[in-house]
DNA sequence: GTCTATACTTCGATAGAC
DNA sequence: GTCTATCGAAGTATAGAC
């Protein structure tokens, strides 16, 4: 039974998962994080030592979630195209608990893992390891053509994160009554890329 | 003939770009790009009044530029397959000339559009635009089966942005010996969203 | 573990001379 | 248009009492 404990730790925590995705590293404000965890700023500094030390420790956690999640869709007794469209499914789904991690994954990525450690980017990397062992195995089988793992994780997962952290921007488009984008559906976009991953992945008869 | 006007602002431009997609909004120091540009501080707030002012400026440029290539791509007397294949290429076409684009991209994503105006906003409403009308025209001949627009426009570009932005931080994953991604090239990835868009798209027979 | 008060630094921005 | 000098705000971090 999970120990109520640290319930301090985990509040900044969830706090700073927002400030980061909405501020990014260098945007974000220790005092805001304190205030909305609702704990004195110098706690935050007591348990995380500094705003790095957290900024750490949550992406830690965060990558490690998600490439947990991947690695128990791979384990899975079922086919590599149905293992496909649960990973598609299983990042959307993983998105709408959490909803701050594609707008930290797609600052991560542009800021080049600048303030990331060993530890963060190993857990970082097993997301294309645990989608890569899945296409090999399709590929391997033979209902795979032959494609490189790493560029099948880009093709899948790319759109699901981009198009997930564009919907404040998309709303913010759809204001300006230029093109809009208000009634797109998340689970009719998880369809679509599924669907065009099944035709983009299947080899030829 | 291009007058040889404006060096400085353009000098700016310049090192603002490469500071913003280092960096970010927040991250960025008008110091660093005084300096990179070779130009007084103050010049920089002569021209631009604000760094605020000075990104705008920079990302209604960039996106103003991108979308001008796609809209010239969609005007061609070519096929909606070829020019899916060409919209990609030039979107890799685009990033290598200009290497800061897709970082900027993915941050602005990231960040909800939260510093830009109208007139930057609408330029990059452009993109999804241009794409949507060459898939509409592809649905409507029948060469692509029906599929969203927009959603058609975020499984061919994301990809791309979310790879090519990607770079520096698949080579800090590369350093730690756990999963190799440094031999990976540019020009295969291209021909593989190529040929997986095309797979996708393509209408049953 | 928790809080108040504050030290120290960095940064965006401008005043004002030339 | 260009430069020097500097202001004032904001931000990270900590000292030290409880």
């Amino acid at each position: 039974m999970a120990r109520p404990a640290r319930v301090s730790p985990d509040r900044i925590l969830a706090a700073a998962a927002v400030e980061f995705a909405e501020r990014g590293f260098a945007g974000a404000r220790v005092d805001r994080i304190a205030r909305r965890a609702r704990v004195n700023k110098a706690m935050l500094y007591y348990h995380f030592k500094s705003k790095q030390g957290l900024y750490r420790t949550l992406l830690r956690q965060i990558f490690t979630l998600a490439a947990d999640r991947l690695r128990e869709i791979a384990a899975l007794d079922v086919s590599p195209t149905e293992k496909v469209d649960r990973t598609i499914a299983g990042m959307a789904a993983l998105v709408s608990e959490y909803s701050y991690f594609p707008a930290i994954m797609m600052r991560e990525v542009a800021e080049g893992g600048a303030h990331l450690d060993r530890a963060t980017l190993t857990a970082l990397a097993n997301l294309p390891r645990a989608v890569g062992a899945i296409v090999q195995d399709g590929i391997a089988t033979g209902v795979f053509r032959p494609i490189n793992p790493v560029f099948a994780y880009f093709t899948m997962l790319a759109p699901i994160v981009f198009y997930l952290a564009g919907a404040p921007i998309r709303n913010e488009i759809s204001d300006l009554h230029v093109i809009d984008m208000r009634a797109l559906s998340t689970d009719d976009f998880v369809a679509h890329v599924q669907e065009a991953t099944r035709r983009a992945f299947a080899a030829d008869l």
